[in-house]
RNA sequence: UGGGGUGUGGCCAAGCGGUAAGGCAACGGGCUUUGAACCCGUCAUUCGCAGGUUCGAAUCCUGCCACCCCAGCCA
């Protein structure tokens, strides 16, 4: 964690409404999320920033859901973002809302807004309303319904809400200006009539509040002294106070915007995301690949490590796309301290000790290298051991420094061997190893005076344990995926699946599902996995920085 | 041809008129029984471009250029 102060142009605006004495009552923020889908690593950042401001001065922050249109909206999306709000580390509280909270009290200022002639029924259709709207050059024209008188607006109004009138037939729109060059502006929709039971208000209601009218409100009616939003709501902040303007409500926040985080071989919108997952591209909203923080935490990401990555990009206006190697970086910052490792081979080869007779040798190593409060755990050296195709080559490249013929290697935590001869098959492709260990070479106490180069992991067959490895990449080709073909810029190789071993050592801890594989990466058995009989399960949380790519 | 936002090294990002922080990446070296971690060191004569103001400009002014967002009864 980094643990300097963090400071951003929206922190200083705190800083400096509290020294000038704009915050009587305390800072107040909210993290107002639609239930209609996943929370993903971009609302992380609007989370951190959100919920950290609170507690870095001294404040509150609700978590209130967006809900004002039943069509897209669900239960399920409520108890996932909460859940997913939970593990990233957050606590709202008594403070959970939701925008149907207040609906009664939106109608009442929807009518005063009526009743101040500020706001008409308009019995536009959906494709007139857009016509008269204009252009970005154009400006729209007026409503033949804008001149409503006030009790007729009422009575319209009152029926809309009594049911009379069929979904999408009438709206209550701002009376605002036609002509403006901010589009928001001219005369928006308010209320629209949706005949569709609500989940948190059932069929109490048939007219829904618009984005523009309610959260505004929801904000003032919250006390939210400092409203954060990403970028492109910037347009709809005239509007924001429009609204607070014109009805009698005591209290009206600044909306303040940053731009949304960005991540390279990734995709952040709702849309796309829903459809990896529709269209099969992925196993769910929870699949390791997907940047959403249940898919995160899928994969073994740590909390911390998003909230650390969160801090280290920023909060600025510009428009960003982080490069995957920083977040890979936190995640690993995180993991080196506490994690325990282990010897794992994805891609078994066998080779036979040919001078080791006998019964397994038992052997000690530290769960980790330097954090000696992890303690020791045992584990076996015999005949038969395997290790990593990778790690052996009978034609090796250039500064190879693991195992060849006629070459020595040390084995980890074990002896050194030698190469004697290997045993292929009709392509040619190695199937066994012969080598001969140095019993006096042994971790720790070795006498031989031989200096292998290199040092690689095993996992001897009396001590392996099956395991269905799951190694994960970037699920995209591109470093920007486009919206328009997205879908064939998705890499097929982004999950790769072993059937390797793992060490038995690690079916005796119970208290961390993290593990370092040695030289292969950070891996993580997910509680989601039913156990099965056949093989452990582990998903890759990140590889390990590679010093040395082979290939040069 | 409208409105809003943004332009500092490969990616982020400080900087708020006094002579370019920091992180990630990269590169070089040390250490090493994980090619990991760790430790050193290198990495913008220059801040989208062009003018101007000033003793002095990334910071102020003018003009241009580039990129992002906006025409849902979505949020």
């Amino acid at each position: 964690m980094c643990n300097d102060t963090i400071k951003d142009f929206i922190r200083e605006r705190v800083a400096r409404d509290i020294r000038e004495e704009r915050v009587s009552g305390g800072v107040v923020t909210r993290f107002p999320p639609e239930p209609n889908g996943y929370l993903h690593i971009g609302h992380a950042k609007s989370i951190c920033l959100n919920f950290g401001i609170a507690e870095e001065f001294g404040g509150i922050t609700y978590l209130r859901f967006d809900d004002t249109n039943p069509l897209s909206e669900s239960e399920s999306y409520v108890l996932a973002i909460q859940k997913d709000v939970r593990w990233l580390g957050f606590d709202w509280e008594s403070r959970l809302t939701f925008a149907s909270d207040y609906f009664p009290q939106l109608y009442e200022f929807a009518e005063e807004l009526i009743k101040r002639g500020k706001a008409f029924v308009c019995d536009l259709s959906f494709e007139e309303l857009q016509q008269s709207r204009g252009s970005l050059v154009e400006p729209g024209t007026v409503s033949p319904y804008r001149n409503r008188e006030v009790e007729e607006n009422l009575d319209l109004f009152r029926r809309m809400r009594g049911g009379e009138f069929p979904t999408g037939s009438k709206t209550l729109r701002a009376k605002i200006d036609m002509h403006a060059a901010n589009i928001n502006m001219r005369d928006p929709v308010l209320y629209r009539i949706i005949h569709a039971p609500h989940h948190r208000t059932d069929s109490n209601w048939c007219i829904y509040p618009m984005y523009d009218f309610t959260h505004c409100i929801c904000d003032a009616l919250e006390g939210v002294t400092h409203s954060l939003c990403t970028l492109e709501f910037a347009d709809h902040r005239p509007l924001y106070d429009w609204v607070l303007e014109n009805i009698n409500i005591n209290f009206h926040p600044p909306q303040i915007e940053f731009s949304r985080l960005g991540l390279e071989y990734n995709v952040m919108s709702k849309r796309m995301l829903s459809q990896l997952v529709e269209k099969r591209y992925v196993s769910g909203w929870d699949d390791p690949r997907m940047p959403t923080l249940s898919g995160l935490r899928k994969r073994g990401v740590p909390p911390a490590a998003i909230r650390d990555f969160c801090n280290r990009v920023g909060v600025t206006k510009q428009n960003n796309n982080i490069e995957t190697e920083l977040l890979d970086f936190c995640i690993r910052n995180t993991l080196e301290r506490t994690t325990r490792r282990a010897m794992a081979v994805k891609q078994p080869l066998a080779i036979e000790i040919t001078n080791f007779e006998g019964d397994d040798l038992l052997l000690e190593a530290p769960w980790h290298p330097k954090n000696e409060e992890l303690g020791v755990r045992t584990f076996t050296f015999g005949r038969t051991i395997y290790i990593d195709r990778d790690d052996f080559a009978m034609s090796p490249p250039p500064k190879f420094r693991r195992l060849v013929l006629g070459g020595l290697v040390r084995l980890r935590y074990a002896f050194i061997i030698e190469c004697l001869d290997v045993e292929s098959d009709e392509h040619g492709t190695v199937t066994k190893v012969f080598a001969k260990y140095f019993p006096s070479s042994k971790s720790g106490s070795d006498t031989s005076g031989l200096k292998p180069k290199g040092v690689i992991q095993f996992v001897a067959a009396n001590n392996a344990l099956n395991a269905k490895i799951h190694d994960y990449y970037r699920l995209f080709d591109v470093p920007t995926p486009r919206r328009e073909q997205f879908e064939q810029e998705i890499n097929p190789d982004s999950h790769v699946v072993h059937h390797g071993f793992v060490e038995k050592a690690v079916c005796s801890v119970s208290d961390s599902p993290s593990f370092q594989f040695e030289r292969l990466g950070y891996y993580f058995s997910s509680p989601d996995d039913s156990p099965t009989q056949e093989h452990l399960v582990f998903h890759r949380t990140v590889p390990l920085s590679q010093g040395w790519k082979p290939k040069g």
